[in-house]
DNA sequence: GTGGTCTAGACCACA
DNA sequence: GTGGTCTAGACCACA
């Protein structure tokens, strides 16, 4: 379900936690779904399951999913996972624009790497 | 001349790193200008001399200053500075949008952050 | 695993780095095998942790290792170590030729130097 | 006389030891020759006369100048000269191509790198 | 005084 | 257990 690169220098944690993100944002899996549980994760990607369990402690802290007790993890109604998901990745570009704009770019040199990214992956 | 977050979870040695990238970028210090010594930083910060000499040491390697054994650290010249700043920053700015794309952002919802933020700076 | 020389002038760090690069280049260790842990290497050569983990750094860096926090370190691909060692070398190599060629010796003086050393140690 | 390279990395005073040895290689001063007393040439190139003393010494005790209390330095014989001169440098390259061929480097590798140089130099 | 390297040892995040 | 960051402080080369 995910792609985990151990030698990416990204933690594994936040691996498995940006990739739950993205699933849910991508609408890959939906509300109500439920997540592996955190042992079958563990050993599919060959992982302490502490590990995991840290990630889906993240995951509900921001509100994406909710665990209960002895039936597992599912992901949150679509109006939280949404809200949760808008703010983190807007903060993110925020920040990495507001450095940009500090150090004097120009909007358009920021509309130029945009325009890049999109035509590379499209 | 820098502030430094001692609980941001970045670590001061990186604070360091891009608290003089921003103020060469922003022509708050220029090509020959002499940094604070080595020491002199660690007191003002109250931080052990060995994390600024770890931040200045990548500094160098960027090739955003350099240093002299027994006279100081000083900002190398604009051609090199200039290469430095724009490489990193358009690194942060690629992970941002791309990350963005990658859970469903369109150019229009990165766009419309670009102009707020250049608007409320201006 | 490793030799160091103590007195060599040469700083224990720098021993280290050139040290496991020489490993790599002549396949004594080779892509995913795991260098020795930052603490048994330190206590084995009777050196500080900190000096090992700053000579991993360095490696990392280079793009001949890959640490994971929690695993251990890692010798990369073979196409980043093959880039990395050949770049190494051949700007040792310019770096010697060039001093050379600048005090009056001729291709042919450092030729006889080349074939010395490959019959020698044929 | 001398160019120093205030950023180059390499201290002043190898710059002064090696800028010599490169002088008296090159013939453009000879045996018998007068070098600049310590306090003129610290006061051209703006650095402190230990630097330059110490610089003397190393001249000296590699045997291609001799000093005379009172006096002043003078360049040694061509014979002690040239054989310190060729040590020096054979060691250099000795080192730099034992150290290419025991990573695999065939002749021809070597080779070409020289090529390289001396084409680009004339 | 200034940068560079190192020892000794603590503490954290991660697995 | 493993890597990463940091404090405290010594010592060296260089200017």
């Amino acid at each position: 379900m995910l792609q985990i690169d151990y030698k990416s220098g990204v933690s594994i944690c936040d691996q498995v936690v940006n990739g739950f993100i993205r699933l849910i944002a991508m609408k890959v899996i939906n509300t109500g779904d439920s997540l592996p549980s955190v042992r079958s994760m563990a050993s599919n990607l060959s992982v302490n399951p502490n590990t995991i369990q840290k990630a889906y402690a993240i995951l509900e802290e921001k509100g994406v999913i909710y665990s209960i007790k002895g039936k597992g993890s599912f992901v949150a109604d679509s109006e939280k996972t949404n809200e949760a998901i808008i703010k983190n990745e807007t903060n993110n570009l925020k920040q990495a624009i507001l450095s940009a704009y500090q150090i004097g770019y120009k909007k358009e040199d920021i509309t130029e790497i945009i325009n890049a990214i999109y035509k590379k992956e499209e």
